[in-house]
DNA sequence: CTATCATTGTGAATGATTTCACAAGGTGTC
DNA sequence: GACACCTTGTGAAATCATTCACAATGATAG
């Protein structure tokens, strides 16, 4: 069932079919994303409105920025007042499909896996990671917290009958691209990459890089051009 | 002594003052640490030359990006022919300010530190972590790899001290924000942010953030609008 | 030495994103 | 209920990034 054949589930008065078919700028999302966090931390302060100025201060934005991110979806803003937290709240969260839970498998249990299997928001979040896999003889069989961690032979069956959603890559660079394959071939279709490879996935497939040498290789571009 | 008093130094015609003013913007750079990393592998490969449209493809882009990214800084190229691997490694290497190392100073030896102070591919790329620091009572005096870990109260005199350049927070989120000020307070003037915070810092330093939820999040969006 | 070929470097065109600016609509006050 | 005041939602304008397209240039073969 597609979204597009739910008119108004999402917004309130936009030609709905457009709204989604129209494509959403991967920053315009990390930004709803943003925002997200910001309210949920002012509701948990009590705070009932927040105006597009005061949320825009708070994700280092504009005003405009943010209504107009918001306008991509519907209107959910009341003129003169600005919006109510818990409503702009659950508007993202449903945007997002974040009112659901989500199945993750980890692939590599090293040390950035151990770290990720840990992080709690991705549990808060509704993230919930269902399989874990290694190579490795020593580590197969050990537990990980909730999770024992599965020999990577299994994960094509493992995948499938768990019916992963999202995989995340914490494998060494040059066994990133031969993962995802397999991974793909099992019905996952988005990736979470922590591997400094560029991975090939098929049209259809979401992928998101976390590359830490590009951040710090930014940063020393930074230092050297401002030349302090 | 800035880079624009070394006309010449870093590319071969072009009016480099203005090269250097012109602002380059923060998806170039990323690209240009993809290449390197590209041009590093075919380097190591035995490759000698590599056409704008070969490096593209690697790299997941067109090859007039390519082109259009490294005219920002000069001519690296020859027409017919392509780039020379080693040459152009290098060219992306001076520009991005790795032929040198970098202080580095890790805040937080939790998990994701734990993951950092191992990670090979920060010190082959020049980034040494050269202290550490942590509030624990429990940690301060462990051994990590090479390092001790200290007390948070020394950090403000042992960053000035060592003249660290590059502060990488994995602290918890509500921890951040008084870690940087006081980290940019000792003279840092580039972070790379783990915890999940919109940080504030002051004009003239550089801030990455690494947000592995909103990452996820942006893959929730994906699978949610596909609705597959 | 000339012709042919491949590939760069770059203005100009296009496309995408952000910012501007203001009419529209809502609240609160007297 | 009229007036003053805020803040949204959104076209239009401005800015920024990518792609196109081709003249310029060097390599190579004969
Ligand atoms: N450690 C860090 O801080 C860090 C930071 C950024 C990126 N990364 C990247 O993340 C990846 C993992 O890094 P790490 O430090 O956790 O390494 P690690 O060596 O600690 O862990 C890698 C794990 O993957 C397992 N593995 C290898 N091939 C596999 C396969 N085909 N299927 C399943 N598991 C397999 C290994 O047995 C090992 O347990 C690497 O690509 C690394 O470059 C690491
Ligand atoms: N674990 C993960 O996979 C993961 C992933 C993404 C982001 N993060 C973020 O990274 C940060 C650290 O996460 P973690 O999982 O390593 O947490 P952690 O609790 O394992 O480690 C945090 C460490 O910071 C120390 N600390 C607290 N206050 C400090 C201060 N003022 N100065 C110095 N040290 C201080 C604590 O003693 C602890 O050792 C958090 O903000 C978390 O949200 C973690």
């Amino acid at each position: 069932m597609s979204l597009q054949s739910l008119p108004g589930a999402v917004a309130k008065k936009e030609p709905v079919a457009e709204m989604r078919s129209a494509k959403i700028s991967e920053s315009a999302v990390r930004r709803l994303s943003l925002y997200l966090r910001l309210l949920q931390e002012a509701d948990s302060l009590g705070q009932e409105t927040i105006s597009s100025e005061e949320l825009a201060d708070r994700a280092g934005t504009t005003a405009a920025q943010v209504r107009k991110d918001l306008s991509l979806f519907g209107s959910f803003g009341k003129r003169g007042l600005g919006y109510a937290v818990s409503e702009l709240l659950q508007e993202i969260r449903e945007i997002l499909g974040l009112n659901r839970s989500w199945r993750v498998a980890l692939v590599g249990a090293g040390k950035i896996g151990s770290a990720l299997i840990t992080y709690r928001n991705f549990r808060t979040r509704g993230f919930h990671i269902e399989a874990v896999f290694d190579t490795d003889p020593d580590k197969v069989g050990k537990r990980w917290g909730t999770q024992t961690i599965l020999d990577d032979t299994e994960m094509g069956s493992v995948l499938a009958g768990k019916r992963i959603e999202i995989a995340v890559i914490a494998v060494p660079a040059d066994a990133a691209q031969g993962v995802v394959d397999r991974v793909v071939a099992s019905g996952v279709s988005a990736i979470l990459n922590f591997a400094p490879v560029r991975l090939r996935v098929p049209k259809g497939v979401s992928l998101r890089n976390v590359d830490m040498v590009v951040e710090m290789e930014g940063l020393a571009f930074a230092l050297t051009s401002t030349e302090r």
